[in-house]
RNA sequence: GGAGGGGUUCCCGAGUGGCCAAAGGGAUCAGACUGUAAAUCUGACGGCUCCGCCUUCGGAGGUUCGAAUCCUCCCCCCUCCA
């Protein structure tokens, strides 16, 4: 922690920027343990690789010393998030609020360290405030610098509603770190404005500003939208080793680069020499497995990882059924069941008139073989394994 | 408070009496090609007892042989003015 110089090196890695930089060096030179804040909503407890970015960041400061606040936004959560265009959400009951700080504990300690993570509620402050208060600190800022904020800006422009109590998402995120006195505030690059404002609502609050540090926003598995559970295009930590591994191998050669810069705890040589390798001819796939490998250790176990590995292999260069998958049972009324109501309740489609749309596009298959005839009728006292495209199967037994 | 614009299938967005389950794009899914790559090409993309039938175009009524399209009332959003 003395090294400033190494330090600052290894916070600005990965990062999108750090500002005001020379306030970062002042406040290392002190030498004292800062205070790092990161702010995350109570809604949202499944963690995603994109939120691990930031963590990973978090873990960082750590190994220098450093204490990390996790801030979980339980007061403001009951605003919602003004990013989100959805109606308002249900407000978080006490319980369910306490139940996701657990299931946030569970996941991010797979890559903090316990002993030095504080894990704080923002409503235990927010909730004592009166109306007076919070009249003052709306007072400590403007419309117009409101409406400097990207998606407040788009959205008013656009003509898409803006409800006047999503102006005070940014003012209480920002108190927090007035409460808080957070030397640094960490956050994604669509945070930054929140974290400007926690920067002018110190200094009104006469203290020395925090540093704001922002983190790329990863990209999702299609590369191009960032990744969110909503989206669909997320790899989850909570994954199954096999589908983690196959979700890393599905995202493209280009986008893989991305994920190690941001996701891997190698060093950069490394994989400056692997991408050289590629150029040079090396099949991209084997390096993505080492990618894949990592992300599977990290959050289940090496032994996963050699597995999932393995079921890649099996599956899908040797192309082999995969061992695991759904036994289902179901009784036929009358001497068969339709193949569409049978892959419908098996849930391998949504509808029967999908179920027919696969058949149609050839990609239903029945112990391998492809199903061709959509008014088939399954017999009774049959066990197969049924497939919808690539991914989906289930065996299935008529009684 | 006044004037005007608008709410369409997951999203964006055409459609202003029958040719509309509704153009086009995106997303998604499937097939082909592959490294389950990506990209590309092809197709699908409300539901069902699936070569036929049923339910959709903010909500509720009405006009009509027939309405997403016309009328009435209601709900919601936006813009400008005050």
């Amino acid at each position: 922690m003395t090294d400033v110089t190494g330090s600052l090196e290894l916070i600005k890695r990965g990062t999108e920027e750090v500002l005001p930089e020379d306030l970062l060096i002042k406040k290392l030179q002190r030498g004292k343990p800062l205070k790092i804040k990161a702010g995350f909503d109570p809604t949202a407890p499944d963690l995603h690789l994109g939120h691990t970015v930031l963590i990973n960041k978090l873990r960082q400061f750590q190994e220098l010393g450093h204490e990390v606040i996790f801030l979980i936004g339980d007061f403001t959560g009951m605003i919602g998030d003004p990013t989100g265009k959805s109606a308002t959400r249900p407000p978080l009951t006490r319980e369910e609020v306490v139940e996701n700080a657990k299931t946030y504990e569970h996941q991010i300690f797979k890559i903090l360290d316990p002993g030095k993570t504080t894990v704080l509620f923002n409503s235990s402050w927010m909730g004592e405030m009166s109306a007076v208060d919070l009249i003052q600190l709306a007072a400590k800022h403007t419309v117009a610098r409101m409406l400097e904020r990207d998606d407040f800006n788009k959205r008013y422009t656009g003509g898409q509603a803006i409800a006047v109590h999503e102006f005070l998402y940014p003012l209480i995120q920002g108190y927090d770190s007035v409460v808080l006195k957070a030397d640094v505030e960490l956050g994604g690059t669509d945070q930054k404005f929140n974290l400007l404002v926690g920067r002018q609502l110190q200094e009104a609050y006469r203290q020395e500003p925090q540093v704001v540090v922002t983190l790329p926003i990863l990209e999702g598995l299609d590369g191009v939208q960032k990744m969110s559970k909503s989206l669909n295009n997320y790899i989850g930590i909570t994954d199954a080793p096999e589908e983690m591994f196959g979700k890393v191998m599905s995202i493209s050669d280009e986008l893989m680069w991305r994920y190690f810069e941001l996701l891997s705890f190698r060093p950069m040589a490394e994989i400056e020499a692997w991408k050289r390798e590629v150029e040079e001819g090396a099949n991209p796939r084997d390096v993505k497995i080492r990618l894949a490998e990592e992300l599977v250790e990290r959050f289940h176990s090496a032994v996963a990882a050699a597995k999932a590995h393995e079921a890649f292999v099996a599956r899908f260069q040797k192309g082999q059924m995969p061992d695991d998958m759904a036994e289902l049972e179901f009784a036929a009324s009358d001497g068969g069941y339709p193949i569409a109501n049978l892959l419908k309740d098996a849930e391998l489609v949504k509808s029967t008139s999908e179920a027919m749309r696969m058949i149609k596009q050839g990609a239903v298959r029945i112990d391998g073989e492809r199903v061709t005839d959509h008014t088939l009728s399954v017999e009774v006292g049959s066990t197969h394994v049924y497939q919808v495209g690539k991914r989906r199967f289930a065996r299935i037994s008529l009684q």
